[in-house]
DNA sequence: TTTTAAATATAATAATATTGCATTTAAAAT
DNA sequence: ATTTTAAATGCAATATTATTATATTTAAAA
């Protein structure tokens, strides 16, 4: 099951229509090897059909929502969710230098259940990325 | 010993001039509650003694370089370092509806060490944030 | 007090994000 | 197939956030 194909899935359970733009973004976040912005994808958009901004950062919202993909907070941009992965905590290594990015399961995470009682926030979710150099930069 | 103190000890000590603006700023992350981005600094800082919003963004970046305040990424803002925990792992607990923040220390943080090896990144730095609601916010 | 590199203010610009409203369209109903 | 309609999109305007270049000011050392 290919990420387009299954995202595509996700949205018709969702009762969300699978549109022209929608189908276009799928497709550059299919190719994408680092994190894009709204308008890092426009600029990806074939440009024969262009894509208004606007409706790329609802499309992104919707996206998100759905949960076919995440936002990387250390490269302020969106790639797409790793399926095989979903279980998980949804943590992720992130090149610092190029933003080349790969989902990863912590076998055992322990972040929430650290939370000292003290605190009293009662854990919603939860975000964690490690940033480094990936091979090709390092 | 005051956030600000210690903060202009570390800033002499990294050979930064205390400046006014750098009190000003510190002033008002001292008083914070919750994340504040530079605009919000800005519209924190007393009027007889305007501040531009360009000196906050430098002097943020040199703030958070020399490990006074850090960054929250799920609310887009800084906060000051707590420094009693200094030596963890600066995880953080973020209310998703006001803001308000709680560094904590993971008294076992295995996140760099559970990083597969197979992704090949070599770890620099780590984030962590846990969103919940707060006791005023529950 | 003088000196000087560092820091700041100002102005301009760039980049990113949001809003309201008219128009179009995917998908359901007929 | 055709019609229907809520959902989605495009467009224009605006708002927010961030960066750059350069002249001026200033903290701290000499
Ligand atoms: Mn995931
Ligand atoms: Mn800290
Ligand atoms: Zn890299
Ligand atoms: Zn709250």
């Amino acid at each position: 099951m290919t990420f387009i194909d299954e995202s595509i899935q996700i949205l018709k359970r969702e009762s969300y229509k699978i549109t022209g733009p929608r189908r276009a973004v799928l497709e550059v976040l299919a190719e994408a090897e680092i994190p894009l912005s709204a308008y890092d994808i426009e600029e990806h958009i074939p440009e024969n059909i262009p894509i208004n901004v606007v409706t790329i950062y609802r499309v992104l919202e919707v996206f998100e929502k759905v949960g076919i993909i995440h936002k990387i907070h250390t490269k302020e941009g969106y790639v797409r969710c790793d399926f095989e992965k979903q279980k998980g905590c949804h943590s992720f290594a992130v090149c610092s230098e190029c933003g080349r990015s790969k989902e990863f399961v912590q076998k055992e995470c322990k972040l929430e259940t650290q939370l000292p009682q003290k605190l009293v926030y009662k854990s919603l979710s939860h975000i964690s990325e490690i940033s480094g150099l990936c091979k090709q930069c390092a």
